[in-house]
DNA sequence: TTGGAATGTCAACAAAGCTGACGTATTGTT
DNA sequence: AACAATACGTCAGCTTTGTTGACATTCCAA
């Protein structure tokens, strides 16, 4: 009860509340470090993660309406609305009624909306890359591992439909 | 440029772009299932994450001052007064004038803030021991590897004072 | 002993989540 | 043709958790 290897011998030591408590500390603070680069880009622009989030998952799919995005995202219509709207005023993000069902909208960044996309995801990818190349192959593999085991069930539901898109 | 792979046969396939991202989208929606189970505790309680970092952090360190507690938690004292507050008065957290300096205040789980923190840590615990076993304790060290590469400097600096502290 | 630094509290505001209610356009069903 | 369901947008109002600014108390050093 104190100790999930308490009559394991050592072979499940990686198992004790020390060790878990450990890793609850590095997600933690990696968290931080994760969003930190983005975070400084987004404020002298007046955004924040959540405008960061929208113009991720638009990159990511171009052409995806507002209720798969609500989906991906699991926040409400009127909180991704707000972010929407002001992306589309400030012409980062353009907004097409759909040609097969004229309910939709679908979403693309613009000309602009792809710069600041870039800009965003060199910052986050240059520190995960520096990450991954401390780290080498076999922790990368491990630390996707048990990310991925680490999901509940909504999210891995997500992560599993992105998958479906490119790869 | 556009992979960090370019002209390096396949040792670094690890680092294209297309893995960075894969890591990027994994690490957030990892991140909400670490969260997910504590917020659902605390959602009964009228309570945020912030109370449970802070209860976190207080159990962690017993006797800590506020200002201690500011600079692992990097918000501002006026928010973490806010959060302080809310939990002394409903008789979680006991707050000490320090004997030495009175202008501290020492900070202190009660029985009735034990017990909560252990059903928050318990609902965390018990996520992160089932994708750690799930994965496996090589996979584990590369995952806490990993993690502790992608602290920003500030972030570091307070997960390594924590270290200090038992271990 | 007095003025500045440190610690903590109160007030007011902003970002971004939430619920609920409602309107409009479009689609699908009966 | 009528009606229900879907997709999207919007208004109003609330919560959590961050922010700044102003202020009281306490300590320490000149």
């Amino acid at each position: 009860m104190e100790n999930g290897a308490r009559d394991n011998g050592n072979a499940l030591l990686f198992l004790t509340d020390a060790q878990l408590r450990k890793g609850i500390e590095a997600m933690f603070f990696a968290y931080r470090g994760f969003t930190a680069d983005p975070d400084r880009i987004l404020e002298d622009l007046a955004y924040g993660r959540a405008h960061h989030r929208a113009i991720h998952f638009i990159n990511r799919s171009p052409g995806t309406t507002v209720n798969n995005l609500l989906s991906i995202l699991g926040v409400t219509k009127q909180s991704l609305n707000r972010v929407l709207r002001a992306l589309v005023e400030d012409g980062l993000v353009r907004s097409e009624v759909g040609t097969r069902d004229k309910r939709e909208r679908h979403l693309f960044l613009t000309g602009a909306g792809e710069e600041l996309e870039r800009r965003l995801s060199d910052a986050q990818r240059d520190r995960m890359r520096a990450a991954y190349r401390n780290a080498g192959p076999e922790a990368v593999a491990g630390f996707r591992q048990v990310l991925e085991a680490m999901m509940d069930e909504e999210s891995a539901a997500r992560y599993a439909a992105l998958k479906e898109l490119k790869g």
